[in-house]
DNA sequence: GTTGCTGCAAATCCTTTGCAAGGTT
DNA sequence: AACCTTGCAAAGGATTTGCAGCAAC
């Protein structure tokens, strides 16, 4: 299960923009349409060489956008480099990377919340955030390339 | 509890340097000396400006070999940029960082542990990794600044 | 016609690397 | 003496920004 990421359509991703007083450009409606096809996440260099009719700048800016109006997550991989992914859903939750293929899977598990309350009895101060992602090798990648020992 | 953080003396760095083979000299015991005395926790940059004596790339060179070492972890903060502390138990843990000061905490809950197992048979692939932060507001930064609302 | 957007290139940030000079064993 | 380290400065990768021209409203 889990496996399908909600799929935001271009016109959604347009509509956000639009909501938020942005202007509908060609460049924008370029990057929508890209990021409505990646379901899995991308990196901002991904994107700008998927689209190399449109500016660096421009990718980037757009993603901030996004990212601002809450459409898209920004999530961490373990090199500290970001990834971007739609947000799935409005409620808290969490991320599966997959190291190989860079799939991404959100999941949300109530244990996780109260597990951190848990936690937090046994900490100095106060919870304010917490980043939990997850690191997997997906099928897909499991059976494609069969890890050492 | 859980307060303060197992100080590494910068004796017990430079032994584990020299253990890996690695030349104790005048630099290296700086860093060592700055290091050991961040209890807290650091970035690369804190430590090149304490130190105006050692190049940038030394202070960088020396963090890796330690991080190598395992004697320091990296942890990334909410914003994607590094920080380093000392590795504070062998066994595996999580970190709790203060989003004000940067103190760390580290903590291990076996809960964690269970948890993810849990949350894995959920998912798609197996779990190879993980990460998990959080962020909290410590005692002292609470008391100094009366957040909003 | 305003005002916002684009794209290029330059700038910035953080980290790594090349290399000659100097330190350590 | 041999080899590892240092530090400077330049290189690198990723993201941001300045600015003139162009497009959307």
């Amino acid at each position: 299960m889990a496996q399908a990421p909600t799929e935001f359509t271009a016109n959604t991703l347009l509509a956000l923009l639009e909501d938020r007083g942005h202007r509908l450009t060609g460049p924008r409606r370029t990057v929508a349409r890209a990021i409505a096809g990646r379901g899995a996440g991308f990196t901002a260099e991904e994107l700008c060489s998927d689209l190399p009719n449109v500016g660096r700048a421009t990718v980037y800016r757009t993603i901030r956008l996004l990212v601002d109006a809450e459409v898209l997550c920004k999530l961490m991989l373990p090199n500290g480099n970001p990834r971007y992914l739609f947000t799935q859903a409005t409620y808290h939750h969490h991320h599966a990377v997959c190291v190989s293929c860079g799939a991404v899977q959100e999941f949300r598990d109530s244990t996780v919340e109260r597990l951190l309350k848990a936690v937090g009895t046994d900490l100095v101060g106060d919870i304010v955030g917490h980043r939990i992602e997850l690191y997997v090798t997906c099928d897909r990648c499991t059976r494609r390339a069969e890890p050492h020992t």
